[in-house]
DNA sequence: TTCTCAATTCGTAAAAATACGATTGAAGAT
DNA sequence: ATCTTCAATCGTATTTTTACGAATTGAGAA
């Protein structure tokens, strides 16, 4: 085995976060959501994802510790939108990764 | 909530399915090894990544699985390849998912 | 201040992922 | 037929993920 640095890089382990943070159907739905615009608001996604609110949550705290969505408060809801800049990224992480 | 084939489509799915599989830095580093030809036999694998052989075999059993990578058996070792048809295809998923 | 509403967090349970060493299996070499 | 050798599978433990309903929080409205 040679020394973990070497193989498995940072930029290899950031990608790996995106892709984690992309592997679940739900995550991809409410990525779609926020990038049509169609919606923005939790409660409006409760209403059209078939999961219960409080894994909503879940799935959107993940999506923000991935750096791919943030979430604005507009009382009495909070607008989430996609954070374009680690989108981006992400986009060219995996893009790259899947040349 | 909305009947779930509306929201959670098969291509939705079969992406999360892709990510899933790229979520972990160990695959990432496979799909990197086979991608650049720099080897393609579990054994050599077994020598640069920093897990045991068992795990290894885990992560390869993931990629099979996924549809990324297949074993050809070339005794006494496998020689492992990129599934160029189903990585094309994450690729488009992926990009498209995050246009 | 008290009420209401939206969203998160808590508590919990079940399932899946990750990791390792030991064992087994399969194929060629002796 | 037996011995090697490589890789997969087994058995196991630990951690993480996923999910739900109940309770909490926080901000504006009454």
């Amino acid at each position: 085995m040679q020394p973990t640095q070497d193989i498995l890089s940072e930029e290899l382990k950031q990608t790996a976060r995106f892709a984690k943070a992309l592997g679940h159907p739900i995550r991809l739905a409410i990525l779609e959501l926020l990038n049509s615009q169609a919606c923005c608001f939790h409660g409006d996604m409760a209403e059209i994802l078939p999961v219960a609110k409080s894994t909503l949550s879940q799935h959107l705290k993940e999506l923000k510790n991935a750096g791919l969505i943030q979430g604005n408060i507009s009382s009495p809801t909070i607008k989430y939108c996609i954070n374009r800049e680690n989108f981006e990224l992400a986009k060219q992480l995996l893009s790259s990764a899947l040349k």
